[in-house]
DNA sequence: TTTACACTACTACCATACAAGTATGGCAAG
DNA sequence: CTTGCCATACTTGTATGGTAGTAGTGTAAA
């Protein structure tokens, strides 16, 4: 009983180019796992289905195949990536590494107001309470993204963003299951920061950023999805 | 006088999609300043200057986009972007992060062998000694990619790498007279590897990846070609 | 002299037609 | 039944024509 897809769009600004629109349609739908790893898909397919020629889905293609999520198989077809385990767990150390430095740096400036990071907070546990866990997804992003404008570093974010959207899709499976742990973590990092407590920030994260949560979840999902396939508790290749 | 441009070509791999190849000569005339920042250029003029048609030209067009290469302005041209000193700044920020953790792993790693990355130095010098400094650069950047393989994680390399071409560009303009100071830390960076040194590494790198040689360079050229003028010594917006 | 406006020459954007490579199904020969 | 081959229906890659929006220029009116 293959469930029927339902993909979601995505208003449309006139002046905005459309293959922009149509990345950020098909970027949406496969992080949401709307469009499941391995799904066949073709240019003249998603013209037909956005009403538009296929010169602005190709150019989205390439953009998609350009950030992994996306294979272009010439000549031959499309497909959804593989969510690459060993990729999301690089994508995971970048992450690390960089964050880290980014709370330090959180730590020693001065911040006159708290007001926008409670708002995210406050969105965040009504995606909760709702099970509104696509929106979730969002507002955590949102989250981290604030950090680093705290530390006028937001262009890192938007850069290291397009390095994890397969460890986005990873996220996406687990969200339902931790997103209440999640947004308790989020709230015990602004008060660490609040308190300027170095230290212990830094373990803080590499518990935030689990990776071993994400190891249970994957056998919830065929393995078909994944490139590495999971083998008694491990990844292998 | 405008000194007549020169740009560099590329070997066309006959297989390989046309896009990728326009792409890929682009990306190099431009981070090797062949491209001024600032230059005009429109897909027409490139399609009739490398003898293919439109539409690879403007696929290229959108990835160097995306890249930060390039500014496409729709209904108006195209421009090579002027170099954004804050964001360069901030990629630097994240290969400091980032490479500060590599090089604490590669400690811990035992090596069979450092043929590869001896090789490499051997380049390095063939180039410094040749003045061949556009080579330089791409065996400087084959130098930190060796270091992220040895930690497996060379695709990590290959992610944060996208994010510093504007960082490229002013290593372009740096590499003429650091180019011998480069290569001596390079040496330094893998005795210090080799020895397990790791608290000591950290202050190298920030040495290595030092911003005060760029603020001085930055000078030497025209200040048409950035975002952020100098003033004083110091960047401003 | 200054202002308003039509005209021209560009641009990126999008749609469409064609080319070339690939997989598949059916049919015929062994 | 198996094997080889050809026709066909896909796919992405490339070229080209037309559209709409922008900038600049020259001309005519105020």
């Amino acid at each position: 009983m293959a469930s029927k897809e339902v993909l979601q769009l995505l208003p449309r600004d006139r002046p905005k180019p459309i293959h922009r629109w149509v990345y950020e349609v098909l970027r949406l739908n496969i992080i949401q796992l709307h469009m499941k790893p391995g799904r066949l898909l073709s240019e003249t397919e998603m013209a037909d289905f956005l009403s538009v020629s296929r010169t602005p889905v190709r150019e989205a293609f390439i953009r998609l195949a350009e950030d992994g999520l996306l294979d272009i198989l010439p000549q031959k077809g499309s497909v959804v990536s593989l969510i690459d385990l060993d990729q999301a767990q690089e994508a995971r150390f970048v992450r690390l590494a960089v964050e880290r430095e980014i709370l330090k740096e959180a730590c020693t400036r001065n911040l006159s107001t708290f007001k926008d990071i409670e708002e995210n907070l406050a969105w965040q546990e009504e995606c909760g309470g709702k099970g509104a866990y696509d929106q979730l997804l969002l507002a955590d992003n949102e989250f981290h993204r604030i950090l680093y404008r705290i530390c006028h570093k937001e262009r890192v974010w938007d850069a290291i963003k397009k390095l994890d959207y397969n460890y986005d899709r990873l996220r996406v499976m687990t969200l339902p299951i931790v997103g209440q742990r999640i947004i308790g973590e989020h709230r015990e990092i602004l008060q660490l920061v609040k308190d300027r407590e170095v230290d212990r920030i830094e373990t803080l994260l590499h518990r935030h950023l689990t990776w071993e949560i994400i190891e249970q979840v994957v056998f919830e999902y065929p393995s078909e999805y994944f490139k590495a396939i999971p083998v008694n508790g491990r990844m292998a290749q």
